[in-house]
DNA sequence: TTATTATGTGAGTATACAATCACATATACA
DNA sequence: TGTATATGTGATTGTATACTCACATAATAA
């Protein structure tokens, strides 16, 4: 059986997942690897309405993953953690193996 | 604006990402990491209904993240893609790093 | 054959999440 | 002052997800 200390760091991680489960909210980060950027700006990269962008900014950051501050109308905001960028690495790379897989497969068909 | 090709990228991104988006699957994650398992033994050690747990193995073998195999009665999952325990690892660093900075904010308080 | 065990799945329910619209607030500028 | 702009949020709706229970299936053993 799982160890309450366990349970606690598997909440924790699955919160912070799951506030990175979201093409939306990839695609915002990935657009925050290139500097800060403000709300509006933002919207108008991923293509989705601003009041639904705000919702899932606010998300990443209850999360700890954004951080914004203001700057006169705007709000900008910015990754707070570098190192989730490493966690896409990882998930790309493993993308990327099962795209070999697949092919692996395809050719064997032939 | 977004190309099409990074907006496939995304979608297949957060398809993974949302698999691994549950503390019960986290924690059957790291359970595997000692080797493969049934998943009477998983529901066992993870504290839930076989049938939950049976339905959790399911969404994330479909993610291509799990394998499994039968035996006997018994059916066998296992891990696919180890790059995803790296995945994990960032994310422990991330939390590592935000405790830090609440135990900076405490300190600053008193 | 019958009984037992491990697993997966349909049906139902409760909850969580995403998206949109309308509106309130805050800042800037004329 | 009034107007325009950027942002966030309440209310609503539709959809997705998690969970439980009951049952079907498959493999095993008596």
């Amino acid at each position: 059986m799982l160890t309450k200390k366990k349970r606690l760091l598997f909440a924790r991680q699955a919160e912070i997942v799951k506030a990175l489960a979201h093409p939306i909210r990839i695609a915002i980060l990935d657009f925050l690897e290139d500097g800060p950027q403000c709300v509006c700006d933002i919207a108008k990269h991923v293509g989705s309405e601003r009041s639904n962008v705000s919702r899932h900014l606010s998300v990443m950051t209850s999360a700890g993953i954004l951080d914004n501050y203001k700057d006169g109308l705007n709000v900008i905001y910015k990754l707070k953690r570098p190192c989730i960028l490493e966690f896409f690495s990882c998930i790309k790379r493993c993308i990327m193996e099962q795209a070999k897989d697949d092919q692996v497969l395809l050719k064997s068909i032939r």
